[in-house]
DNA sequence: GGCAACCGTTCTGACCGTGAACGGTCCCGT
DNA sequence: ACGGGACCGTTCACGGTCAGAACGGTTGCC
């Protein structure tokens, strides 16, 4: 007579909760390299996309561009990516990626690997492939980076 | 030689920010009903672990104990719970779910299922089904609830 | 040549959560 | 009986993250 269904049972919820633990454990990983989770992000997209406008990488990222500032100002302290106004719209700061962001990405992705090995542990070999593929067409259908 | 693994292909990476999303549209559902993410969270815990003290919900939950009072306020001020001082034990607030919080606990249940079925709106049944369960032996693995 | 739209930057403010300090309560040794 | 230490809940001050408003420099259009 009670309780319809008990929330936990949510997909959605579950995602959001194990989502968190996740983050939090990649935020702490990466932090050693002195990056934060957004970071990583941008990183990520000037890789796929190529060079972007700080107007274009907000919109992507759905934050606000006042962020963008901070990030970009974090990772060209890092020579992660470089900052050029645009010679065609000097309104426009260019970004793109440095060859030292390169290899901050790529161990960025060492240590998501690591992570995952870490995260998946109990899952068996055909359950993990069947999650990533699942979360990967999940991502895509939502907007999301990649 | 360049770029060992685009990043986004990690499967914490995507959990995170999948995460994030599906925690979002779940917080501007709830909204509604006057309730935040961890307010679900507590009342979901009363309703699974039976009556509990406030440091026993904030070890349960991972949170300082300081929050779970301004959880508590909100939720006793909506009727959702009720505290009351253990008489075995008078530095103890018992927290104890009401009528009135199951119900909107039920609701918070109807509302994650429709987020479930609009998220995976783009999976199969089988796949839902996989990922739910995939899901479930994950947090269960990291000690979340229930 | 002037005006509106646009991009980036700065700054202010809201929100969320932790950690320290405090009062009330319990337990234990003496 | 009683005093000190541990414990619970509460309050408060603080740090971190992010959005939104205001501003300067730049562009394109009329």
């Amino acid at each position: 007579m009670n309780s319809v269904s008990p929330l936990p049972s949510s997909t959605s919820f579950r995602l959001g909760t194990l989502g968190a633990v996740a983050t939090a454990r990649f935020t702490a990983r990466i932090a050693a390299l002195g990056l934060k989770p957004k970071d990583v992000g941008l990183l990520t997209l000037l890789r796929a996309g190529g060079p972007l406008s700080q107007l274009e990488a907000a919109k992507a990222m759905g934050v606000a561009p006042s962020l963008v500032v901070t990030v970009a100002d974090r990772l060209e302290l890092l020579g992660a990516v470089r900052r050029l106004r645009d010679p065609g719209d000097r309104r426009r700061q260019q970004l793109t990626l440095t060859q030292q962001g390169q290899a901050l990405l790529d161990r960025c992705a060492g240590a998501a690997h690591e992570l995952d090995a870490e995260f998946t542990a109990e899952l068996d070999e055909p359950e993990r492939t069947a999650l990533d593929r699942t979360l990967a067409k999940l991502a895509a259908a939502h907007g999301l980076p990649a």
